[in-house]
DNA sequence: AATTCTAGCAACCGCTATGAA
DNA sequence: ATTCATAGCGGTTGCTAGAAT
């Protein structure tokens, strides 16, 4: 038995809103106000509708102030930053866009900006991967512009020490696994190679981070805590959702790689090309194959952002940290990066 | 000119959070 | 403390117009 239906989905209508629909939903509220109840709202005014369905059209639509047209380069710039920042929190971003819609920002990032980020490189490797699939290219496509954005990152902190990623003080408020993985991740001794203090090689941070979690997720499954009653871990919401019915079985676990360092010559470029695709170096292609396990943790290779991506939801949710400070505190990544891009 | 493909957008769906009873 | 209704959110779907073949 399911839920029951906010509606008689038989009796109502779906699809485009007419002129004529519009008009009374919008004559009704600047009249009336939507009197706290969307869902008697429609029989009031005689429209076939879904009470969400109305607030959706007011919402995104018919409100006034509502902002249509072309997004500005002010507004591409807030949108990366906080997403970067904070991930897919429409919400949350488009409060700090005036007249601009959740939906609207939604939109406009999964069918433009996403490219405009990322469509540089499509390019360059479509040249370099002729002759493999389609679906390879967006594979590695999507898998290494993550890997990059947080490479990014990861140098970004060492530029400036008293930075957002340098002082853990600023980050969002992480779960009990995600505390370790930091805490082990800071431990390890800098790196003579490279000269980059604590920068160790972030591959095999992120391979590191996915063995520990596995390990962890095994021993809380050993000590009774089953996916059912999960709960009492504050794990990741949404996209990083760890579920220790999708982990690698044991055999997979990861193996500690040779760590290979990136060479000077690599951050210079990485951090100062225009569109320049980034080329893995053998070992890292390497360590790169082993994220392979990521997918199958949560589906998505955006485990890798584990601290840049993940918001407790429960901290997100009682405005325990404010979105404006992220704002301001993101500023620099994105321009960083943007440059990189060559937006 | 007809067909197919693609991008952009509006709307829907299902889930969680919240607050009242 | 529990149940229920509603609001709000984010992911997904489906339609449409324009571009490409």
């Amino acid at each position: 038995m399911g839920r029951a239906p906010c509606c008689d989905k038989a009796n109502v209508k779906k699809g485009p809103w007419s002129s004529e629909e519009d008009a009374k939903l919008k004559d009704y509220i600047e009249k009336n106000g939507t009197g706290g109840n969307w869902i008697a709202l429609p029989q009031k005014i005689g429209l076939k509708r879904c009470g969400k369905s109305c607030r959706l059209r007011w919402l995104n639509y018919l409100r006034p102030n509502i902002k249509h047209g072309s997004f500005t380069e002010e507004e591409d710039n807030i949108i990366c930053n906080l997403y970067i920042s904070i991930g897919s929190r429409w919400s949350i971003i488009a409060a700090q866009l005036p007249g601009r819609t959740d939906n609207d920002i939604k939109n406009y990032w999964n069918t433009r900006l996403k490219k405009k980020l990322l469509g540089r490189r499509k390019q360059s490797q479509m040249n370099r991967l002729s002759g493999t699939s389609q679906d390879q290219i967006e594979q590695n496509l999507s898998n290494s512009a993550l890997e990059r954005l947080q490479l990014h990152m990861q140098l970004q902190s060492l530029e400036n020490p008293l930075s957002f990623y340098n002082n853990p003080a600023l980050w969002p408020k992480m779960n009990p696994i995600q505390e370790k993985i930091m805490q082990s991740l800071q431990n390890m001794n800098p790196s003579p190679q490279t000269g980059l203090g604590q920068n160790v090689d972030i591959l095999t941070q992120a391979a590191i981070s996915v063995r520990l979690q596995q390990e962890l997720l095994e021993s809380n499954s050993i000590n009774g805590i089953s996916s059912s009653n999960r709960s009492s871990i504050p794990l990741n919401h949404g996209n990083n959702q760890l579920d220790s019915t999708t982990v690698a079985p044991k055999s997979n676990i990861i193996e500690q790689p040779d760590i290979p360092t990136f060479t000077q010559a690599e951050i210079d470029n990485l951090l100062n090309s225009k569109g320049a695709s980034f080329v893995a170096s053998e070992g890292h292609e390497q360590i790169a194959d082993q994220f392979d396990c990521l997918k199958e943790i949560d589906g998505t290779t955006d485990a890798m952002m584990w601290w840049s991506n993940d918001i407790d939801t429960n901290s997100a949710s009682s405005n325990s940290w404010d979105s404006t400070s992220l704002l301001h505190q993101s500023e620099g990544i994105y321009q960083d990066y943007a440059l990189g891009y060559n937006m």
